[in-house]
DNA sequence: GTGATTATTTGATCTATGTCAAAGAGTAGG
DNA sequence: CCTACTCTTTGACATAGATCAAATAATCAC
């Protein structure tokens, strides 16, 4: 299996991966790796870049009050990036750390525009990809607004099954909204 | 002015619509008009069209334990539909209610797939404008997470200045994921 | 206009969750 | 193995906002 395979399969969920943008993906891409802890981009930036994840786990965060606010996780088979930052070439207030050693494949910019330009099934393939994002972040707000904590606390389990276990406890409560205290009293009644 | 001129306006914000990408969309859009309490679109169906409000103003709601839950409010020179049902093609929780007499093009499945096919810049034009959306769901998410209902009811001022005073005061409350009582309590005290 | 709905305000509680503080557990580096 | 972090748990207390109930006020249909 390519270290590409997992991208092209995710690309190909959306539309038929054609032999020339296979080709002219595989061209791109360019694989990097980060340590625990590293910054896959820093807010102070303007956002270049759109990492795929190949292994590993990475949060994006905000600062609020100096506190480090986890708005959310992804892993293996996810892309990341600055939304804004990387469409508006502005900076935004979004950090992205790898929370696990993190092997990624990543498109520059320039790259994008190229694949954007010349293939217009990789607009589609934004559009939809987009879409389903889309859907996560309206179930995240009505969470939000109706479920108690030991609810949302619930929801998650059942939503992020997979990567429960590799995340500290505090992270989880920052992107629940919660305090970590409720979180471990939640967890400590059942 | 034509009627359909903010639509090309809008589209125009993000990409260049030539002269036959223009045909194309006169050709298609069509006009249609909904009574005060009407619904644009209904949970119970699949969402076959999408609607850009010439003139009105419109509600996403969902129903949650009985009570009507806005979701979000659509004025002049904005696309309303229920995303995933539209791009899935199968039904959702949202109905679109007209909240006074209200004006729209819209444009069918058929003829945005027809669009999305032939004109690549169409599928560049939903994927930036989509991003736009994005912000504000991630500033929504935010915004319930951290702020009190006071702040949340300011921000809200703010940001929907221009049709506050349309907005029956319930809905805001359920908007802002807050009680109708808290809400009154908040504007008596100022 | 008038009666009937529907929307808004006001009041009296109640409760989930936040805040502050401190003690235990885990973990990593020397 | 020990020291120094960092993470998690536990306790006591405070409070914003929910809930329930009822009185006004506004709007609509006839």
């Amino acid at each position: 299996m390519l270290p590409a395979d997992a991208l092209l399969l995710h690309i190909g969920q959306y539309i038929r991966v054609s032999e020339p943008l296979r080709t002219a993906l595989l061209e791109r891409v360019q694989a990097a790796s980060y340590n625990k802890g590293e910054l896959l981009h820093d807010a102070r930036r303007v956002c270049t870049r759109s990492d795929f994840i190949q292994r590993g786990l990475v949060r994006l965060y905000y600062q609020h009050d100096g506190e480090k606010i986890t708005e959310y996780f992804s892993a293996e088979g996810e892309w990341v990036n600055s939304p804004n930052s990387l469409v508006k070439q502005t900076p935004d207030i979004y950090y992205l750390e790898a929370l696990e050693p993190t092997q990624t494949l990543s498109l520059h910019m320039r790259d994008l525009g190229y694949l954007f330009d010349n293939f217009p099934e990789m607009e589609r393939y934004a559009r939809l990809s987009m879409g389903s994002v889309f859907g996560h972040l309206m179930d995240r707000i009505t969470s939000l607004r109706f479920t108690s904590a030991r609810e949302k606390y619930e929801h998650f389990c059942r939503t992020h099954h997979d990567i429960l276990h590799r995340l500290p406890l505090g992270m989880v409560a920052s992107y629940l909204g919660i305090t970590q205290e409720t979180l471990s009293r939640i967890r400590a009644a059942r």
